[in-house]
DNA sequence: TCTCATACCTTGGCGCGCGAGGTATAGTCC
DNA sequence: GGACTATACCTCGCGCGCCAAGGTATGAGA
């Protein structure tokens, strides 16, 4: 299985959770918060986006779960796996090129 | 018609071929050519996203055709329209936007 | 009891990037 | 003349993945 690059652009939902998920434990609900506040609300990741990206990524062995009891709730924790961890790596240098490619674009005068 | 935003991300072809067209004229081949060049590889279309781009922007009105006779051979030249401009602009601040919005969640410790 | 915050979830639609494939002309090399 | 490359345009269909909307349930405070 080829394990399909994710096209140009789109694939941040993906990077983002990596990306916190590779640092600590976090639950649905936090993780949208975090978004939210770290990012000034330019990344708020609706849920209709956010629970499938988290199944989808635990399907294919990125990311691991566990659920815990806290007052009373039920919360599900996702971790980034080894496995999670190098492919972030790889999104990572992906999204470094592409915006550096953008960038090059939007800032020079191209005549 | 609301005009609506592109989502999240994607809309890089949208973004790259306004900001190319709002400078000078340019054919579709020739495009091609500059946004390897100019993103080094990290930007480059395809002709199946490339022309049906162009086409879609034209019929929006945000980029305008002619065709010129060069050489024995016919190339349509784009050109970005002051709404086109318009546009150019806003998707600009949206793309900051999202870019500082990842680099902040990719750069930080969040621990 | 009502509402708000917390916490999870699914479904359906559809935008759009992309690979693959198609047409045609001009030039070059043998 | 035949083959090949570069130039130059185009379309079709697949499918990924974003997103809005809607659904369930608990605990706390008014």
């Amino acid at each position: 299985m080829p394990e399909r690059e994710p096209t140009l652009m789109s694939g941040i939902p993906e990077l983002v959770l990596l990306r916190l998920l590779a640092e600590r434990e976090m639950y649905g609900y936090d993780i949208a918060r975090a978004l939210k506040l770290l990012s000034d609300e330019a990344l708020s990741l609706g849920e209709g986006v956010l629970y499938p990206a988290l199944h989808a990524l635990e399907a294919r062995g990125l990311l691991r779960s566990r659920p815990r009891q806290v007052e009373g709730r039920t919360r599900i924790y996702y971790q980034a796996t080894p496995k999670g961890c190098r492919r972030l790596e790889r999104l990572t240098a992906n999204w470094r090129r592409m915006s550096d490619g953008v960038e090059r674009i939007l800032g020079a005068r191209h005549d």
